[in-house]
This record gives structure tokens, sequence and C-alpha cells, in this order.
DNA sequence: TATTGTTATACTCTATAACTATA
DNA sequence: TATAGTTATAGAGTATAACAATA
């Protein structure tokens, strides 16, 4: 066996995984004929309505930017704007059934290509992964990295 | 303990490791003034010089696109257009020193980054992580996916 | 004729700043 | 005055098609 140096072995190899799992989420929204953006987009709305300046805080976006993206996924039947009844300047931004199925089967899809990238790992290991990808994913999520 | 769903977690854990280390990548890009499609660039050309034609090909991309990247890169002196001497069409993208520099030291950055990321893992489950995700890296580069 | 690379054009994505309408 | 959202503008990144120069 040939000697190793596992801290950057795995540094690298995450990098490399990152990049292919990307590059399944953009390949797959392609094929739908979205882009990753615009998934982005549609999952947020899954879960609940939201404003154009709380839906752009919640992506980190700018308000100009997130007009684009709407108009996009509206003109193609996948969001509609609703005005609010309570404020005459606001609208609430809706994901149409067209947009919700999308979303649910890119959704699909990419956990199916997942799934595919590690089926060659055995059980165990993959029970091992999940929970140590969880436990990195969570210690993230409490240690948020600068927006600079 | 709550009950857990192994198969699903993994993937969705994979695809959150995913999108923060892409994330990672982009903010460090920034910091360093650059985009991670230049950062892209530069790597390849760290190792090698290509001519145009080679390098749409070597990055997946058309002659026309790369012309607008080599442009901006010129432009900020990361990469220089040289004439072939075999092929009076052809010209050949080098790096520069600068461009090498930035190279090196983003992937550095991004390799720090990766490894705090991974800091609360033991050193145990750090070895099995690197091998599983080595082997999962490794079968899709022989199993490449489709490029529809 | 075929190939290398650029240009023309169009669209998505991103940001800043100015603007409209409403609160 | 302040806020919700759009428009104007600019630039990066992507693609297709047409083109010039060279092979």
């Amino acid at each position: 066996m040939p000697p190793r140096i596992p801290a950057l072995q795995l540094a690298d190899g995450l990098l490399q995984l990152s990049c292919l799992i990307h590059h399944t989420l953009d390949r797959i929204a392609a094929e739908h004929g979205l882009s990753v953006i615009q998934v982005r987009l549609l999952r947020s709305l899954r879960d609940r309505e939201f404003g154009m300046f709380d839906l752009a805080q919640h992506l980190a976006l700018r308000k100009s930017t997130l007009t684009g993206w709407v108009d996009r996924a509206e003109s193609r039947g996948l969001v509609v704007r609703m005005a609010s009844p309570a404020d005459r300047r606001a609208s609430h931004i809706h994901v149409t059934a067209e947009g919700r199925r999308l979303s649910r089967a890119i959704e699909e899809a990419v956990n199916a290509e997942i799934e595919k990238l590690v089926s060659g790992v055995s059980a165990s290991d993959r029970d091992r992964l999940a929970s140590v990808v969880s436990q990195v994913v969570a210690a993230a999520a409490r240690d948020p990295q600068p927006k600079t």
C-alpha cells in the first residue's frame, strides 16, 4: 500500500466530491429545463410563501436580483406573484402546482444520483459516513462562516 | 434517540455538505478578488499550458465561452496568450507568476477551511471518511455521468 | 476544405443606485 | 421619512452561429 497523508487527502477528496455533487445538481436541473438557482427558489417556496424582501433575505440576495429570478420563474409558470391584502406595496410569491411538481421531481432525481454515487460503499460504512457528515453539517450550522 | 432513515439522510447530508463546501470556495475566491470560474482556469493552467481549443475541451466549455474567461484573466494579469510557433492560427495560454501565486493561496485557504469543517471529527473517523470519500470519487471517475 | 480562435448576439445571474408607490 | 418592490445599468458567465486567418 502506498503511504498516505490523510489530512490533505481528506480535504481534497471532499472538495472533489463537492464538485461532483454540484455538477450532478446542475445537470439534473438542466435536464428539467431549470437552473440550480431556480431549483433553489422553488425549494424555498415549497415550504411557505414569502414577500420579495423576506425571500431576498432568506436567500442572501439583493431585492433587484430576486426580481429577475421571480420574473423568469413566473414566465415559466412555476411561481405567481399575489398582491398582499395587508400592504398594497407588497406582493407574496407562491409556488404553482407545476413548480412544486418540478421541484419534487428534481429533488428525487438528485437523491437518486447521490445514492448511486455511494452505492459501492458498504452498509456499515454508509451509516458511519451519514453520521459523520451530519455531524459536520450541524457543526457548520452552529458556527456559521463569515460573510465578508 | 430518534429513528433514522439512513439512506435519505446520507444523500441529504452529502448535498448539504457539498453546498457548504461550494459556498466556502466561492467566498474564498471572492476574498482574493476572483470567481470560482477563474480559480478553475488558473488551476488547470498551473500544471501545463493549453491551446484555446484543448483548454475548452478540458474544461467542457465552448471556445467562445473560453475567450471571455481568458480575456478577463489576461486583463487582470493572471494569464497570457502566447503565439504558437508551430501554428500561426493557434495561441497558447500560460499562467503568470501572479496567477500561480493566487491559485496556490486560494487552494491553501480552501484546504484550511475544509480542515476546519472536519476538525470536530475524531482521527479514526477522519481516516475512515477519507478512504470512503476517495473510493466514491474514484468510482465516479471510472463511471462518468452522462453529459446530456 | 478543415481547423483555430474571435466576434456578434442573446440569455441568465449578480450587484448598485435611482426610482415609484405606499405606509 | 421609511419601506416594498421595480427599473436602469453594468459586468461575468454561458451558448449558438457566423466569421477571419491559417492549415
